[in-house]
DNA sequence: GTCTATAATTAGATAGAC
DNA sequence: GTCTATCTAATTATAGAC
């Protein structure tokens, strides 16, 4: 997002909530029917504005979908970054096991990320050139930092660091990407909170050594 | 696929091919670019024929999806079907176990299952119902009548069955259907055999008590 | 069975009024 | 800042020749 004064905030002051709108809407149908699957005309009208008006705050669609994801994948930065500042002092297994439940139920409150990854990272592409660059090595290299002294000190399954990671990321996120066909097929809804923890317990016990 | 018989089949000995052709392109493209991003004319084109010809052989673009789809889903069935009978007096976790790295080989062999399951069972349509019914159904009974007997003996971990069909599903394929964000992010291509096998053991050993 | 040509619809982006 | 009207290109599907 751009740098913006004061002054020209307080001089628009519904710009900024249609430019919320919009990229609530943006993300919700960008995560569900992929970034071809998901018109403009469709994103505007669930912001309730007229299509042009997205051309008007984001230029294309491209920007606009670089906008919504990037966005919520700082949402995920700052929700790790505070639990783990929240947590100095405190032994690493610990850490790591709490770490890992928010980032759990991050996935839960947001599928929308996971979905977005889904489909861009299967195929080679500037999306997936700048999700990886942006957002996804951080990531990568914060998990890493965390688990691998665990691994080396027997308390994390013995897993190379890349397996380790699509493991973690796979069997955290896909009954909350997949809620739907999980409704459907187990008649368990995944998005409720007492299966969200059990889902977090799940991971946890898969992935720590007892 | 529709009946046919041995005298027709003889008598267009090539459109056989053609039709296989048509179903490779567009299953490759549909897992990766999803149902709207993937163009009946690429398909076409990735077949060597023109878009009209998808029209004569299958119809709609969405019964062209369902051949192509269907015919994917058929051949993980029969693979597990065949390794479990090929099983038969063999002790439950050893099948169970050769079964799950089966599978994960599949998962590896074959990532537009997953991109498939990703990009249509993340929101409700007629394309998540078709597929739960036909396809997904058979394969998710299939993996509780395996498994829940061994979780009561306390061979698998203690997780329900949804959870544990999730978990098994997202850690087993995860790391293939993002192969391309693999290779970026940790330089490891999953899908060297080598790299395969280690996936295998990583899954047995997250999901199966030593 | 496969092609060329094209109809009908929808897409993202632009022009210009207010 | 938001709208209406419209451009150009791309889409799926159809018609009809060979």
């Amino acid at each position: 997002m751009a740098a913006r004064t004061v002054e020209e905030r307080v001089q628009r002051p519904s710009a900024d909530a249609t430019r919320e709108r919009i990229l609530f809407a943006a993300l919700d149908l960008f995560s569900e029917r992929s970034f071809e699957g998901a018109s403009t005309r469709l994103i505007a009208e669930k912001a309730g504005v007229q299509q042009p008006l997205l051309t008007y705050h984001f230029g294309t669609k491209e920007e606009l979908w670089r906008a919504a994801v990037g966005q919520l994948f700082e949402d995920l930065a700052g929700s790790l970054a505070e639990r783990v500042a929240g947590l100095r002092g405190v032994e690493d297994e610990a850490v790591a096991k709490l770490v890992v439940a928010d980032f759990v139920r991050f996935s839960a409150a947001h599928p929308q990320l996971h979905r977005i990854i889904m489909q861009e990272c299967k195929s080679e592409g500037d999306r997936l050139a700048w999700l990886v660059a942006q957002h996804i090595r951080p990531l990568y290299e914060g998990a890493v930092a965390l688990l691998e002294p665990l691994k080396a000190a027997g308390k994390v399954r013995d897993v190379s660091a890349a397996h380790l990671y699509y493991l973690l990321t796979g069997a955290a996120a896909t009954i909350f990407v997949l809620a739907p066909e999980c409704r459907l097929l187990t008649g368990v809804d995944p998005l409720d909170p007492s299966e969200v923890e059990r889902h977090v317990d799940a991971v946890i016990s898969m992935l720590f050594v007892p």
